[in-house]
DNA sequence: GCCAACGTTGGC
DNA sequence: GCCAACGTTGGC
């Protein structure tokens, strides 16, 4: 299994509205190396979401449910979507600032690639953001 | 809102 | 195939 960080801008697509829709399709990637990793993605793969925009902050889990399948909102191109269904809340978002002053985290490709709107994680960094996201 | 960094495009 | 120009994104 493997775990990944989805970026998305809350005006287009937030967590809140993945809460409300339990279950969405994960579309509009137009960056060849984000694609390459939506078509990694497994069935059960989990995924962390970020929203770039207002407070840069990790929110939230999702799960894969469906691997890459052509985006339909694609005209042109080679584009690939994947679905993904509602897990968790954050019980406190992780924010940039403290993503960044994590020492374990200097290698996170979401710091390091800023651009890339999907991004893989690391095992190990996948339970340092947990223990973020659990503390008081 | 500004600027730097990055990705893509186009001309040679 | 290279590089300059351009457009977009991200961070503050």
């Amino acid at each position: 299994m493997s775990y990944w960080i989805l970026k998305s801008e809350p005006s287009a697509y937030s967590f809140d509205d993945l809460t409300r829709d339990q279950a969405t399709v994960w579309d509009g990637v137009r960056n060849y190396q984000a694609r390459n990793n939506l078509k990694l993605m497994r069935i059960g793969d989990l995924a962390m979401i970020y929203h770039s925009v207002g407070p840069r902050e990790l929110v939230g889990i999702a799960k894969v449910e469906q691997s890459a399948f052509k985006d339909a909102s694609a005209t042109v191109g080679d584009w690939v979507a994947v679905g993904v269904k509602f897990l968790r809340r954050f019980k406190k978002p992780v924010n940039l600032a403290s993503l960044r002053s994590d020492p374990r985290l200097t290698g996170l490709s979401l710091i390091k690639q800023s651009r890339l709107s999907v991004c893989p994680v690391s095992e190990q960094e996948w339970r340092v953001i947990i223990e973020l996201s659990e503390q008081p």
